[in-house]
DNA sequence: CTCCCTCATAAACTCACCTTATGCCCCCAT
DNA sequence: ATGGGGGCATAAGGTGAGTTTATGAGGGAG
């Protein structure tokens, strides 16, 4: 369990720029000058000038080429930039979700999401949120479906998210997109080499690395075997399965956001399953006449397709 | 074009914690206690205490339950430390290319590649091989097709990857993965609503954003529509053509490996086509008679499904 | 009851980063 | 030719965040 993604090189931040450090390595490439860039991030000429240097000595790579007429990225700049690029990404996701998390009760709107959909998929859209109207203060409360229906019925949400597959009464819902569970191995399994895909039967019969009972990610594939799963592990967050069966303890099931980048770097491979209905539908919800309008509107219209 | 992803925000870096403060609560996550994650990453308790802790008050939000028998992650804490290794796995993408760049020519294994592998696949091989083998020393050389092929044949390189639909003479070659090109669009734009397939005529009419002839995008695309693509804008990066695209200054063709995560966030949309072939392959390949044996062996495997 | 592991607090040190103040280089316009 | 302005680099000084060491308080297990 500790061979997984946390696997303590200790010292990336010391083999990583920091964040303000790659923020002003996009505006340099976006801006074409260090003295523009420093300007937009709100520092001096010689501390970007610094920065870029120090960034260049820590990397061992030339990132720009100086010139009196200003700073173009060399060839490695430009791709160190698109990797940094990343970085910077994630990090706006973070702050979106952080500063929704914070929001108080009086932001102007008030989500609820269950744990999957605010991991996954709730920063995105509340940075398109964002681009569309700026001034808008999000709350956010994540939990399970259960938890969610509440904050909607006692009138402490506006708009929620489900993956579920009930219907609760009182609300009113659309389906926003669609899920599906896969089953994954790490790449040394036998499953991993298989071409027949696996019977529902197979799948029922092998112990597997699963979210607890109770879980939208179980309550799925509980009724798609008609109840008999059977768990080798059962862990509590969809994190905890992942580093299992990438630590090699078995097959897991789990859904396809959570996994999209350990399948492209080859830390996990999917298993093809035939015979079994492991679409789930995202959906949103609202109190039942309380259709949600402003903002609540906009954020529903980014999520469907 | 300032008004994309980089559209400063200006204190991105103050808002979101830094590197080793994520790297610590995720390592507060995974052990269960600040001490012992503290240890883990070589520093001491009280100096693990008070980061975690300024965190807690930067994010405004309670991240761990604090006990004499441990620590364990809030609810927000779980969400945020899930949002935080986002940042970390995009880091440590980040840190796996930037050794391979700064990789000297006695490296065991020296690779080229064009510049949308090295951009969004290699360094998760990377980072794969390195769980395999820890000890590989990896340089990385990015560019074009050509300069791929010609590394290859000067000996400079011991295994190349390339997306072009050409077959170089003097190379041997081994299909890896298959890349698709798509139309995409802002949201706002006409064509994100359509429902019936663009015809390839339509496709050749419509000036679109693009990328400079010579790039293997533009090769795939010209072929696919017999050499009359109408370029809108010519850009020498997939990210200028992102960019461009996402402001809404046009429909753009790109590879569907550079606009995943714009996908998923809906700040572009994929636009369905019919009766164009736009599918690529990505190749790896190496001198003749020269196949990878050792860790360009490995490598290799990783990279096939 | 005692030992060990947990976390918190306090005080002193370090050092990375920023700013201010320069200087040099090049291009362009007067 | 000759300022002016934009570009970058360097030097010197200040500030603060993060670190360590040292210590204390609380709870659980033998």
């Amino acid at each position: 369990m500790r061979e997984d993604v946390g696997h303590s090189v200790a010292g990336l931040a010391h083999r990583v720029p920091e964040l303000g450090a790659l923020e002003l390595l996009l505006a340099v490439a976006r801006l074409g000058s260090l003295g523009r860039a420093a300007r937009d991030l709100g520092i001096t000429q010689p501390a970007a000038s610094s920065r870029i240097r120090s960034m260049e000595r820590q990397l061992g790579v030339a990132l720009v080429d100086r010139s009196p007429a200003g700073s173009r990225l060399t060839d490695a700049g430009a791709l160190v930039t698109d990797w940094a690029r990343r970085i910077v990404e994630a990090a706006e996701a973070f702050d979106a979700g952080a500063q929704a998390l914070r929001g108080r009760r009086d932001s102007r709107l008030r989500v609820a999401a269950s744990m999957t959909i605010a991991e996954y998929l709730l920063p995105g859209w509340l940075i398109a949120l964002r681009g569309r109207r700026p001034d808008t203060a999000v709350s956010l409360l994540a939990g399970n479906s259960a938890a969610v229906v509440e904050r909607l019925l006692a009138d402490e949400a506006d708009l929620g998210f489900v993956e579920g597959l009930s219907v609760p009464a009182g609300l009113e819902e659309a389906v926003i997109a669609h899920d599906r569970l896969i089953v994954v191995t790490a790449p040394g399994h036998p499953w991993a080499r298989r071409r027949r895909p696996l019977s529902a039967t197979e799948l029922a019969s092998t112990p597997l690395i699963l979210r607890e009972e109770g879980s939208g990610t179980r309550q799925v594939l509980d009724a798609a075997l008609g109840g008999l799963a059977r768990p080798l592990l059962e862990l509590s967050s969809t994190t905890a399965v992942k580093a299992s069966a990438v630590s090699g303890a078995g097959p897991a099931v789990l859904s396809e956001l959570a996994v999209g980048e350990e399948l492209a770097a080859r830390r996990l491979v999917s298993v093809p399953v035939e015979d079994v209905r492991l679409d789930r539908d995202l959906r949103a919800v609202w109190r039942t006449g309380h259709r949600p309008a402003g903002p609540g509107r906009d954020l529903l219209a980014l999520t469907r397709g």
